[in-house]
Formats: structure tokens, sequence, C-alpha cells
DNA sequence: CTCCATAGTCAAGCTGCTTGACCATTTCGT
DNA sequence: ACGAAATGGTCAAGCAGCTTGACTATGGAG
């Protein structure tokens, strides 16, 4: 395979993903819950199952403890989570999402569902399932860091 | 196509998309061209034909003018560009690469040729032209975005 | 020729991140 | 068991990249 071929495919994945995570956010916002980021929501997803202590946090976010904590301030501020003493470790705190927070994620998951459905429209599902199966594959397991 | 199945392949692309971002970089930093970041890339790929105007350029990014501008000063000052008077308006000027731009975006599509062929290890070459013939259907037209 | 739109820049301000310092608690070595 | 080092978390200051607002110069429509 040539440079300029696997461009062309870098050159569409990225697009692909800019678009993806603009259309979460800007579905996330328009079912009201307001000033929410993406990077919010990649935190809950952390978050999600059990909750998490801010430096886990901040390893899965690709970023340092002090800004993690600052985004778990905020997130705590509006209402989507809060900080419990964690049960083992009386130096942490577990960060877990309210009602709001989970309510939140449910957005986000329509949101992703609406543009996967566009894409099932252009391609058909069983291409998109496959789409997952290959991007699964070959996904890293380290942070989740921005495209850029 | 359940939204749990959507939020999978909404977080395997944007997993791979921020590892090739930073493979990518971190490919170009290591051949000798400090102080790149993502974005310069992004600027690159929409100059490398014929250059293009500080407008065009802010639309390509999805950003103002005045940051296109800015980033615009950084490459010329570092030599990866230069501003040339507008052959048709004498109100722009046209940005192109220099031959050091060049380089770099030669740079640039090794490093992404290097993280490709890894896939193509795990996937098969055949499985990697798929996934780049569906990606590219379903890219958008619109400014490249960053991811979050 | 007049008026408005467009290309570009200068200046100021904001936001999200970083580095550095610090305290409280846990864990390790002996 | 005890002191030293490591770890979790926060506070504070600084910085980089972006925004909004204001302005000049050129182009184009009537």
């Amino acid at each position: 395979m040539h440079n300029s071929e696997a461009m062309a495919l870098s050159a569409a994945l990225l697009a692909v993903a800019g678009e993806l995570t603009q259309r979460i956010n800007e579905g996330v916002v328009a079912r009201g819950f307001e000033g929410m980021r993406p990077a919010h929501g990649f935190a809950f997803t952390r978050l999600a199952p059990d909750g998490a202590t801010v430096t886990e946090l901040a390893a899965h976010l690709g970023v340092t403890k002090q800004a993690a904590s600052q985004l778990v301030d905020e997130v705590v501020r509006k209402g989507y989570a809060e900080r419990r003493p964690h049960p083992a470790d009386a130096r942490a705190r577990l960060i877990v999402l309210t009602e709001r927070g989970w309510a939140c994620t449910r957005a986000a998951e329509e949101a992703a569902a609406e543009v996967v459905r566009e894409w099932a429209d252009v391609l058909g599902e069983g291409e998109v399932r496959a789409l997952r199966d290959r991007l699964g594959r070959i996904a890293p397991y380290g942070p989740i860091r921005p495209a850029w």
C-alpha cells in the first residue's frame, strides 16, 4: 500500500472521527445538557461503570491529574457527578455520576446511534458491523487522546 | 443496532483516530521536524497542492481567520511556508509550502504508512483497503475538526 | 463613484491545560 | 514497628491557542 493510500485512509478516518465527535456533542447539547464539551463525555465513559478516582480519570484522558481534578470540579458544579470518600483509601475520592450524569450519558448514546444509523443507510448494516469489528481489533489500549 | 453497539463503534473509532494522530505527529517529530503539532499537518494538507489563502485555511481547519493567520505566522517563522502576493487579488496573500514544508509533508506520509502497515499486519491488506473505502464513503465534506 | 463585502492584521481577553509546590495518607524496606 | 518514599489530591501561577472586536486596504455591484 502506497504512502498516498495510507494518507487517504488517515484523512478519511480523522474526518469521520471529527464529525462523529461534533455530532455527538451537538446531540447532547440539543437534548438539554448545555455547556457540555466532548471531553466531558469521555470522562463519563470512564466514570460510568463504578466511578473512578481523579488519578484514574487523568490516565484515561491522557492529561495531568490537576487538569482532571479541574474537570471534575466543573461537572460536580453542574450536577453531573459527585465526590464521595473512597471506600478503601482515605487519601482518594471516588467520583461517581449522579442521575443527571447518567441521563447525559444516555443522551450521548442516542446521539451516537443517530449518526451510526446514517452510516448504515449508506453502507448497510452489515458493513457497519464489520467496521466496528475491524476498528475494535486495531484500537489501542492506552489513554483516549484528542485527535489534535 | 443498539445504542451500546453504536457507542462501541464510536469509542473504537475515536481511539484509533487519536492514536493515529499521535503516532503521525511523533513520527514527524522523530524525523527531525521539531515543534510541529498535528494542526500544522492538517494545514499542510490544504496548502500542499497549490497553496491557499489565510481565509481558505481557516475554513479548512474550522477556526477563525485570526487563528489561522497566527498559525501561518508560526510555520513561516519556522521555515515551512512563505507568504506570497496573490496573483489575482491584491488584498490576499497566497501561502505556499517551502521545500522544508514539503519534506515535512513527506515525513507525515511515511509515518502514516507505518501505522497503516501495522493495521495491515492485524487485519490483512484487503481489510485495510475495505476500511479505507468505507470510511471514504461516510467522510463528510466540511472543515476538518479536532476530535475533541 | 459610492457603498458594501471581503482579505488580512493588531490587540485584548478567555479557557483549558501545564508545571511547581504542598499536605494527607498509604506502602515499603529494614 | 518505624521512618522514608511513594501516592492521591488540591492550590496557585503561567502559558498556548483560540476567541471577539476593531481597524485598514482592496475588490466588486449598482
